[in-house]
DNA sequence: GGGATTTGTGGGTGATTGTGGTTAATTATA
DNA sequence: TATAATTAACCACAATCACCCACAAATCCC
């Protein structure tokens, strides 16, 4: 599972470098096959290892196509599924299309998330992070169900 | 179950060691691996042994992506969630992104708490802890049901 | 109380990692 | 087919980190 958090650049080719503590896994878990498509909840992008993401799409091709957000999901994520791979320095290239969709400027983070990772702008992770502190910390909004009864 | 309260500098470097009293048990429960991220209720940082760490990261897994309070607990707990290591000297690094959280200056405080620790900025400690007393001193502020019939 | 040991703190150094750039290959376009 | 644009492979530098050693303060033990 991964998890953690980077800081990283991304040059003017578009190329981002994949924090070291992980490559070792994702060559053994797919040869360094892997594939970045856009997160269909937020403006982020998510790349999976080539296995995961082969999980994933069977569990897609599950989805009717009668539910609204199924589908939506469904297109987004396929549609802009993009193979690739690490190069020398253990980098990959993001395409334009979904470096706009995340609206990734020259820093970006990257969040381990289980069985992927998440790709933000950084300034649109900050923001987004400190609006979620403050409404926890607020302590008057009302916390999901799911949340009431987390201990951690 | 740890417990229990010290006071220990943050070196110029960022590095925090953990007090020898409690090293032998981190070792033996998850070979000095552990787990340290924000605790996004209050500036400060929780440390996990990685065991434990576990424990919540599968809670954690159990949260739909389609409900945005869940999605986003998991995002920022997993996200800077950071594996590390008791040094030689049996002090840990805590990444900038994580100092900056909690607010750490030279001087930070470790307390047990159960499964975990946690890290706190020694000023920022001192004065929620007597702010905490007045409050309570106070006698006047309303304690939830649960804590009415608490007996310590 | 005094010596020995453990513990916390600080710093130096070499290896690793992230970043930027250059050049060669491949693909697309005119 | 030639040219432009894009992508891949390669190299080099700079910042960071892990590892090591050294010292001082606290603690333990006789």
């Amino acid at each position: 599972m991964f998890r953690g958090f980077s800081i990283l650049s991304v040059d003017s080719k578009g190329r981002l470098a994949v924090p070291s503590r992980y490559r070792q896994r994702l060559i053994s878990l797919s040869e360094g096959n892997l594939v970045l498509t856009l997160n269909p909840l937020d403006r982020s992008l998510w790349l999976y290892p080539l296995s995961e993401w082969e999980l994933i799409e069977s569990k897609l091709a599950g989805l009717s196509d009668f539910d609204k957000q199924g589908r939506r999901a469904k297109q987004m994520m396929r549609g802009y599924a993009t193979d690739c791979q690490l190069d020398g320095q253990g980098r990959i290239l993001i395409p334009q299309e979904l470096r706009a969709h995340a609206g990734l400027g020259r820093q970006a983070v990257i969040l381990g998330q289980g069985n992927k990772f998440e790709i933000w702008d950084e300034q649109a992770w900050s923001k987004l992070r400190d609006e979620w502190l403050y409404e926890v910390g607020k302590d008057s909004g009302e916390p999901s169900d799911a949340l009431k009864s987390l201990s951690l």
